[in-house]
DNA sequence: AGAGTATCGTTCGGATCCAAACGTTTGCCA
DNA sequence: TGGCAAACGTTTGGATCCGAACGATACTCT
């Protein structure tokens, strides 16, 4: 198959480029920033199916999973639209994933004592001695994702995305 | 809520790395590859919603579609094992999404006429049309969340998710 | 106190995800 | 030629996604 935008390699992503010019030409493309959206859904898309796989399913856990346990961990209980938000993810959503980490014993949810609408969310025993082996795993994952690049190329990339996240925060 | 990750805000991020250190100081961990992954994450799981929300569920296109039907317009016919794999989903994934671009009128299958294997996905009149319309809408919005980065940012960013593209090939 | 509004988490319907199993087709080798 | 192995796309079962609807709870105002 040639080459196509979902290679590293630079001089398939210059064919892929000139490719797309000839397909959409006259539209008026912004092509650097095509090329810096899309690359970071592939990398995304990819990392996190690396992640899953090699660190997260030996343990059971999905990506989603391990993100709703990891902002338990790290912040204890939460609310259940607080942790959605955080994870990123809908309050449906999260209530599917709770149903998995409860059926697996890491973590469960109560009903706030005051107010009767609200869950509370928490990480169980279980679910702490799950991050404390699989946090070092995943994070040695992503040293090794960066590991082609400078300490100020990683400072860099941080202060792109944190870019892109306020003009994120200024579209809502 | 307290801060986290999933803010952008230089203030709260320190904080979300100090409370990080709070967690699991003794563990070993490298939080610059920590913080970059995630946000990589994070972007990617924002901009995509933002995306869907803004120029592709008016069109009844979900973001999968959307990269589908994009390998199709910009390199025409596919077989279906090249087309999942450019598009970063299994071969699972696409029958349904090609299922659901069919009955939509925006996408068609065949069969190969050597391989009875092979099953040869291709866009419509329709299709072609769609992304005409759609795609300048994606990319105005891509536009406007590389806004707050210079050019020289954009290609270092670039450069970054090169380099993480390569690493996650040699992992492979 | 009661009605109306707002908020919560869950459910629902439909779509996207995966890996594994499956039925069909192709290629290889004795 | 026939048997076996490999490859393909679809199906399957289970999970993650969404937004909207829903039932329960809380708040506000008259």
């Amino acid at each position: 198959m040639s080459g196509g935008f979902s290679s590293s390699d630079d001089e398939d992503l210059i064919q892929a480029e000139l490719d797309v010019r000839a397909r959409v030409g006259d539209l008026g493309i912004d092509y650097e920033s095509l090329g810096a959206v899309s690359n970071i859904f592939r990398v995304a898309n990819r990392a996190r199916a690396h992640l899953e796989r090699s660190a997260l399913a030996p343990h059971d856990l999905s990506f989603t999973a391990f993100t709703v346990l990891w902002v338990l961990w790290i912040w204890g209980e939460r609310e259940a639209r607080h942790l959605a938000a955080e994870a990123g993810i809908s309050k449906g959503t999260l209530t599917g994933v709770m149903t998995t980490l409860e059926r697996g014993g890491l973590a469960t949810r109560r009903t706030h004592p005051v107010d009767r609408r609200l869950v509370l969310m928490q990480i169980t025993d279980d679910g702490e001695r799950t991050m404390e082996k699989v946090f070092p795993l995943v994070n040695s994952e992503e040293t090794r994702l960066t590991s082609g690049m400078s300490s100020k190329e990683k400072q860099a990339l941080a202060s792109s995305l944190r870019s892109m996240l306020r003009a994120l925060e200024n579209l809502e």
